[in-house]
Order: structure tokens, then sequence, then C-alpha cells
DNA sequence: CTAATTTCAGTCAAACTGACATAC
DNA sequence: CGTATGTCAGTTCGACTGAAATTA
């Protein structure tokens, strides 16, 4: 006998299938966990892809540059940056023409770095996007950069 | 004199531009801030109406049965039910047929609670969807069901 | 015995806040 | 003076782990 609802599958709750945001959430739930899973292996981070590749594109940069890049707060760019140079990954040097700043530099061993962290990234890409027709792999980018 | 890469708008990284997983993380916090702001009067959080969703919806559950429609880790759902429970939007009962389990129901505080919680969910979608076509919208929904 | 359910005490990544020292 | 930069300590939310206690 059965005296509460606790049948075989309990299916996600209508009210929360109908909310775009929801389904943006699981759908990240779900790159998140690919991400992590390919990333685990490397003892990477998103944050520290996200620091090297700015770095890698716009060249030596301020920290508070690198966290307009990457889309990170300040106090986060310090501490991932911290993590970077452990492995020599950056290099920090102060600014001779502005005291407060620091220059931050890629290292070879970094450039390095990225590039592994990007093959990792288009890999974990096509798993990803694997249900997707051509088609709808076009509209989710156009359609996810309006969102930004 | 400007040494560095420092000018006015350092842009994101063309590599994470072109990372789908990138786009959906982003997309996510837009998402994610504008119902964290509009939760914050209400001292809610998303663990919270997931939960209220899921037993609105199924009835009164035993705990491992709401984790599988919420989605959520069965020791989230226990943290999240002691916070709902302090409030006396559920109430937990031992299932007399299972010495395991409990039965967890919403109560008519709950559903009022989440009754308003879902307005305040609506009106975040419209915010967050605004930059979108109504065929945008549409094949949105379609793309991130897929990637479930 | 094993398996299922709940609870507890954590970890981890990510986004964020407030405060401080320093330098412009 | 006020503002910008970097650093530090801490919070919050969300996803997750491992282990204990209880009971089927």
């Amino acid at each position: 006998m059965i005296a509460v609802q606790d049948r075989p599958n309990p299916s996600t709750p209508a009210m929360l299938q109908a909310l775009p945001s929801w389904l943006l959430s699981q759908a990240n739930v779900r790159a998140h966990r690919l991400i992590s899973d390919a990333f685990a292996d490397h003892a990477a981070t998103g944050h520290q892809v996200r620091v090297l590749a700015a770095l890698q594109e716009q060249g030596p940069s301020s920290q508070i540059s690198i966290g307009r890049a990457a889309h990170l707060d300040r106090s986060d760019v310090a501490r991932v940056l911290d993590s970077l140079a452990a492995d020599q990954f950056i290099r920090r040097r102060p600014d001779p023409s502005d005291g407060r700043r620091k220059i931050v530099s890629i290292t070879t061993k970094g450039s390095r770095r990225l590039r592994a962290l990007r093959h990792v990234l288009d890999a974990v890409q096509q798993e990803l996007l694997a249900p997707l027709t051509n088609q709808e792999r076009t509209d989710l980018r156009i359609i996810l950069a309006k969102l930004q």
C-alpha cells in the first residue's frame, strides 16, 4: 500500500519546467558537470582558464583589466592569480608608471597550459551539444549571446 | 603613456565567447542575479521554491522523492526542509508504514508562499527574456530542454 | 546480511561584500 | 581631499561527498 506520493518516477514539477531560468540553470548544471569532470585530471578551474584567456588575448594587463575581461571580481582575480603564480603560469610585476597597479603577464608555461585546457574545453562542447542539430547550435549561440 | 593593455574596454576574450558553455554560464549568471535580487526581499532561495513546487505538485512525499523531483541531493533536501519547517511552510511526519521515511507535506501557508514566489519568478522571466523575440523564446525552450 | 532513508558535518567552485593599505 | 588598485577575510548559494544511525 502506498500512502504517499512516492511512486516510481517523480518528475520535475511542471512549474519549474515552464521557467526559462530553470531550463537555463539545469543546462548549465550539466555543462558545469562535464567541465569539472574533465578539469579534475588537470587540477584546473574555470576561473583559471578565464584569467589565462584574458591575458593571452590582451597581453600584459592590470588586475582590474583582467577582472573586466574575465568577468571576475577583483578579489577573485587576486586569488586566482596567486594560484596561477604558484605554478608559474603567470608573472606579476609592479607597474613602474602607476604604483597602485601590477602588470600581469602570461608565461610560456601559462600559454601551454591554456592551450591544453582549451582542447579539453573543445571536447566538452562536443559532448554538451551532442543532442542538438547544427541549426540548433547556431540558434543557441545567437540567443544566448543576446541574453548577456 | 600606456605601457600595458589597459585601455577602456577590455572585451571578453574571443576564446571564451566561442564556447557555448561560456555563453550558457553567463546567461545563467544573469538569470541568477535577477532571481536572487528579486528573492532578497522575500528571504527566499531557489532551493526552497524547488522543494515547495515538488510538494505542491506531487503531494505528501518522502524526502528522497522530493530530491528526485527538485534535482537536489538528499542532504540538501534535509537542510532546506529544516528552514521551511521553521516558517511552517512544510510539515514532517514519520511514515507509519516505513520507519525510515518521513512524509513531508506542504502547509496552507507554504502554498501561499509558493504562489507569491511564483509571481516573483514570472516577473523575472519577462525581464530575462526581454531581449528576445517570441520565436527566439520558443527556440530557447526547445533547445535548452534538449540539453537536460 | 545488504539496501534504503534521513541526518550531519563537511568540501568545492563561483559570485559577491566590506574593509584596509597604498598610491594616484 | 576623493578615487582607483590590490589584498584579505568572510558570506552566500548551489552541487556534492562521506559517514553515522535507523529501519526494511
